[in-house]
DNA sequence: TCTCGACCTGAC
DNA sequence: TCAGGTCGAG
């Protein structure tokens, strides 16, 4: 957030606690968590396709297989490390070659959702939504073959730079419920109450909303850690 | 607008 | 059985 400024770290710690009381037990527990960003837009978004539904070490594993098809950068001990592939590379990956690496229904949405960015312009694409209004960037997204609200969302706060987004996960909705909607406390996520939710962080955080969905991302793994022990 | 179920795979 | 969701149908 203060990514050329570190020592501001202290001022955003201090305004983070004002404004959010209810997470210093979070925030003390981890001080030295950052929200970095910008993060490459492809790559983010690529990750962010693999994500849905599904487990981080997958995750992980999917997008260290992405990257594969990307060129190499170096060798280290015996092994090319490779960057990763820009959206024509992606385009040109069958679905069948993707399933046999194990992506499941994933396979199906990637190579197409690759093929109509490059059609929409590719890298230059996605980077000029920067400039354009948020909801026309989760409008733009939303459209895109795998990409629902969350997914949009993440891309549009990790990589397109916009901190008055917040996504709303699973971790986020139980914490958020917990701590702000207790009436919703058990009920399952709907469209409306993923805005409600956006609008309250970003009201009571401001341009740290995006900060704070870290925190709470953390709060309900604690919490998640315990009710399992439970 | 909301509720369901399906969807690949593999860790627990 | 379920995971840092999405999509289509009713």
């Amino acid at each position: 957030l203060f990514r050329h400024r570190e020592e501001s770290w202290g001022e955003a710690h201090a305004e983070l606690l004002k404004l959010g009381p209810e997470l210093e037990p979070y925030i003390e527990a981890l001080p030295g968590l950052r929200l970095t960003r910008p993060s490459d837009p492809v790559e983010t978004l690529f990750s962010f396709l693999c994500s849905s539904n599904n487990h981080v070490p997958r995750i992980k594993a999917m997008v260290e297989q992405l990257a594969s098809f990307g060129p190499v950068m170096t060798n280290e001990a015996g092994r090319n490390l490779h960057r990763f592939p820009e959206i024509e590379a992606i385009a040109q990956v069958s679905e069948s070659e993707l399933r046999g690496r194990g992506f499941g229904y994933r396979a199906a949405t990637i190579p197409v959702a690759a093929r109509e960015l490059a059609h929409r312009g590719g890298r230059e694409y996605l980077e000029q939504l920067r400039l354009r209004p948020l909801a026309d960037v989760r409008k733009e997204l939303i459209s895109l073959p795998g990409v629902g609200p969350k997914l949009a969302d993440c891309i549009a706060l990790f990589a397109l730079d916009r901190t008055e987004c917040v996504p709303i996960d699973t971790h986020i909705w139980q914490a958020a419920s917990r701590l702000y909607f207790p009436d919703w406390q058990g009920t399952q996520l709907t469209a409306k109450k993923y805005d409600a939710v956006t609008a309250f962080i970003v009201n009571r955080f401001g341009r740290l909303a995006g900060w704070a969905q870290q925190y709470l991302f953390y709060e309900n793994l604690l919490h998640w850690r315990e009710r399992r022990v439970s």
